[in-house]
DNA sequence: TATGAATGAGGTTTCATTCAT
DNA sequence: TATGAATGAAACCTCATTCAT
């Protein structure tokens, strides 16, 4: 009475391969693998709107279908489950991120450039946008779903953490920063854009809030008088 | 307003009249309105341990009911659906937390010394207690309930900036505060509050936060030299 | 992720009883109590019928529904999923036939009187009966339901098999019955009734066999010459 | 009858031949209709495992095609859906059995001995195998699939029913068997070894049984005196 | 008021069948 | 012929809501 489909890899990849030789004339964007990857691709966006919309529960499979464009049991072909799809989903979302994050340049110029460069742009791309909402998601479903929760930490929270750690110590040891125990509580640097990413979701048609005028002023706290920009 | 008029005589009210005799258990202070409001309590009690344990969808009204210790029809007479519930709950939570905000003492002393025992108080009442899981709670579902977040928005968020902005501003005109633009983001000075409850629920098992010294570190940073203590 | 109904107890049987008096005002036949065991049986019996029909797996709950006329979710109050339906359901089908079995009169009279009363009276109340479908469902189901195949073994077959046996050691011992052999094999005595259960199902429209003829051919076999009745 | 006409050149064959070479691996005992043979008998064969196991409605076809190493849409290549497999699969399985049943040798010896040999090698073949497993899935089957009943009736059990017979009038007229009336109920001869082989399925685990034996002890009821082996 | 059995809409998941390659 | 990704009808099961008692 049980079984164990497991399915979820990659289902045709390697196939054309088995004849020994390249497939010279596979098409390179209409094969059957690749097809299979669109509509991979296609379900993990349709997916992200519907869990960011109506979270975990509530979300149906028959709507992340229909806005996929496939059928319900396409969905099958590629997750074991809803609860498997909600945590590969994550996942997916989630490694660019920490792809961008390795990516980042060594440090040039001054710590506060550095950083206001870094946080502005983060609060680019991630306030307001589907980025965003990936972080009240997991806010949301963490307590439900400790191995999204886990991986949110070890790939990205405390990589972040690590990073702003060390780049408060620089400020430091360059006299940008006179405050020590800042290096104890990187979480400090980081929380107000949090706090904008929340507050955008859940306020922002009440007090709409500048984040990115907010962020220099919480330098400011941190590295001291205003530059005349 | 989710209750129906009160009548007369109901069949189990008139059978156990029917008896002949005084409820035996009545007491004078315990009598139907105080058992109403009794049972109104559990049922609220129980509904926001569940709804924080596992968010609004995927909480029963059976586990609620059973929490409660009253059927699940007796939910009913209570509130109109689901929907109501959750939505009165969360009003009911955070009433008392409004009559503490506006119970609070005039400024008297240092600004410093206002906010630190006043955020001090907080992070005790809020980490990781319940309370700290309805602000969660609240970020989770605020998407999907409008209403909830524009109650807690208006009641709870809006005066706590509103009295930070008032604190700021005295500080600056004391002299505490030399930062004049913290008064046009008084998030900030919350920030720090708000991302140690959300790290309570998602990231304490990996990495401890201590709160009440994390806050200490942020006033540094926002009223310069840490006095000596 | 993971609950435990495990319901299927019977639901409301003594909460009258928790009063602490009987009840009085209780019409015998029209309580609550009463209603859902109606309504179970009444799930029972179009279950068997189902199950018969169509065998385990092809058997939909929404037809075991319609038949007995209750709602789909009704089932469900009082079995915790098809495949615990499946089992109780066979186990209160036996219970019956059980108490049948202990209920039967000691040995006076002849032993082939005794056999031929017994077994007459066993393809009468089994041959081409709701009770001889079910010997046939046990025999196409049991592999898949081990716990269904022991249950049966254990309160039919082995309790069948040692009351043959007795009476065959009993015929031998009277000198009624020559092969001393044959209480080794009590199977031997019952299998032309077996297959005669069987053939009604399978093969009856091409063939009908007179199952009491074959069993008073198979007797005289066992028991010599027929007497001149 | 299940299969579409052969077409010419198919879009895979007409592939291969556009490299311009035969295929290589085409060995002359290996054509296309030799190896379509083969794979409709892997199909045959993985079905029976998975039908016997499983039972028809619980039998997926994933399993078939995985079992039989070929892929799903292949089986339609070979029958026209799930219902037809089954019911010419138990056709193809029986077809050895019926020429078994023709090539009995004509009766040599005592019927006693002829008899013996032939149930034991029933016996032999048929218990505790696939063969055995058969004759159960039709028992369990054969209400929903009236054709496959008939069939069986038909090829099989007419047959072995007619032959038994004519062995016992055999026996009656040699003077081996004294029961005359055995003839009109050849049923009562074979029935121990169906019981044999049903026990085998169900009840071994509990009480294994010796076949073998016990049909010496039918034997011996019908024949008379066991002889002195 | 209070109960909890009953309901049935609606969710997730499976799987026989099709069809482009 | 052969493939297996894709489909979607249909199955099982849950649970918010109702209502007779």
């Amino acid at each position: 009475m049980t079984k164990e489909p497991t399915k979820a890899a990659t289902p045709t990849a390697a196939r054309a391969d088995a004849k020994g030789r390249a497939p010279a004339d596979a098409a390179p964007a209409s094969n059957r693998a690749t097809r299979a990857a669109e509509r991979r691709s296609a379900i993990v966006e349709a997916a992200m709107e519907e869990f960011i919309a109506r979270g975990f529960a509530a979300t149906r499979l028959d709507d992340i279908a229909r806005r996929a464009g496939v059928a319900k049991g396409t969905i099958y072909l590629h997750f074991k489950d809803k609860e498997s799809m909600f945590e590969e989903l994550v996942r997916t979302v989630i490694v660019p991120v920490v792809a961008k994050l390795n990516a980042l340049p060594p440090p040039t110029g001054s710590v506060r450039d550095l950083v206001e460069a870094f946080a502005g742009n983060f609060l680019r791309e991630v306030i307001g946008t589907r980025r965003g909402d990936l972080v009240r998601l997991i806010v949301a479903e963490g307590p439900r779903f400790p191995s999204v929760a886990d991986f949110y930490y070890r790939e990205v929270v405390s990589r972040g953490i690590a990073g702003m750690r060390a780049l408060i110590e620089l400020g430091i040891a360059r006299g940008e920063i006179r405050e020590k125990n800042l290096a104890r509580y990187p979480q400090i640097l980081v929380a107000p854009a949090m706090i904008a990413v929340i507050w955008q979701s859940l306020f922002a048609r009440h007090a709409p809030l500048d984040a990115q005028d907010m962020l220099r002023v919480h330098l400011d706290l941190i590295f001291g008088e205003r530059r005349t920009t």
